[in-house]
DNA sequence: TTCCATCCGTGATATTCGTCACATATACTT
DNA sequence: AAGTATATGTGACGAATATCACGGATGGAA
């Protein structure tokens, strides 16, 4: 396959699943392992197909979201350097839950399910690395489940904009530019309404807009 | 501590986690197993504690919630026979996310974190079973998202009832009464409207109501 | 029995929020 | 530059749903 390349033991050494491996045992996984990289709006993996490959993001950044029948969209998450998808469908068999599509051009590295499957089994680490995501991906549904039960669409874009930001020096800044549409997708809501919640966080003094479609908290903010 | 037994190695083998095990490595297991029988409504695991148990679900069930500080619930899932709780924090050593109290008498196995990662480690079998375990429940969890992002109250509800059910000779019938406080509390609506949406869906023939509390789902329910 | 804790049904009312209908933007392509 | 697709702001309106306020039922437990 023409978009499908070896990958160095150095680039694998990047992911955090093998943070601690043996040089040689890097060596021997990146036997095993593929590289692919896909332009923008690529899906990867489309909800409902049975597919066996596992993988993982080397850079750029994937949206795992689900559309239904009426073509709306639901985004569960953007994933970024270090993720993996389609881990699920090599535990229980199941056809894919959602739909994986790349956010922007990004570099994946891809193993089958089986070969994946073997490393975990000889690699006790990287076993529990994957379980460890799982858990923490299972605790992020549940505290959005929690969300969209409990708080209103004001109280949903504010908890989404202090899930993504990141302390840059002294200030809580949301680097990538996101759209409001794609935060709509993300809390259940409509792009108007996240429009109309925008427009007053700004206007209270609650966020401010940076350069760049960037977004500062400040500090009032955490009381949400 | 009196409420902590020795648990059988015959118990713990009607665990599907266990499922396929030797009978020497079961008793080996079962040594440093506990067993624990709580009654009805006796919080086992209090969101935000740090505890370092597993525990599996022998018989009886528990649910899994979370409360708002206004002491609004929100009902993640009910499990019952086999599931497990608590493996999180051994996976990722963050505080519990969720609370986990008994729906009715039930008798637990318990173990240690450090004692079940040791037995995850040295039964792979057992460690794809619990990861299966959390990728099913996360499949779960986006269903949940899904359908509390797209779904109107009469959608969601129709769709727990699918969920909840099970065939019985030839109908699709919920066994286990469920309040209908508590169904609200699983699709973040309020008890009032679930009790109109209930109502509606037995007046359009969709739903009859057996003895006991049971719920018999009819066919055109299934267009849902 | 009587008490107490839940659970349930229902009407009236208030509010949140989605939808529609526009006019603009903004950006990337050719 | 023109063209096309996608993203955005905003007002008006109506539908979906929470909330409030009851009265009643139900089921143990004392």
């Amino acid at each position: 396959m023409s978009n499908k390349h070896a990958v160095s033991a150095t680039a694998l050494s990047t992911l955090p699943v093998f943070q601690g491996l043996e040089a040689a045992h890097l060596d021997e996984i990146a036997r095993h392992a593929g590289m692919r990289r896909v332009a923008r709006g690529v899906p990867v993996v489309r909800a409902g197909e049975v597919m066996d490959n596992v993988y993982f993001v080397l850079n750029g950044s994937m949206k795992v979201l689900i559309c239904d029948e009426d073509g709306r969209e639901v985004i569960f998450t953007i994933i970024g350097q270090g993720a993996v998808f389609g881990e699920m469908g090599m535990l229980d068999a199941a056809p894919r839950s959602a739909s994986v599509v790349s956010a922007m051009a990004t570099d994946l590295v891809v193993f089958s399910q089986a070969d994946f499957l073997h490393i975990m089994k000889t690699h006790f680490d990287v076993c529990l690395r994957v379980m460890g995501n799982l858990a923490q991906r299972l605790r992020d549904a549940d505290r959005k489940i929690e969300s969209l039960a409990l708080m209103d669409v004001y109280g949903r874009v504010a908890r989404l904009l202090l899930d993504l930001a990141e302390p840059v020096d002294g200030k809580n800044v949301i680097r990538k530019k996101i759209s409001k549409q794609d935060i709509a997708k993300m809390i259940g809501a409509s792009r108007e309404m996240v429009s109309r919640v925008m427009k007053d966080l700004i206007a209270r003094g609650l966020v401010e807009e940076g350069g760049q479609g960037q977004l500062v908290l400040l500090e009032p903010m955490d009381a949400f």
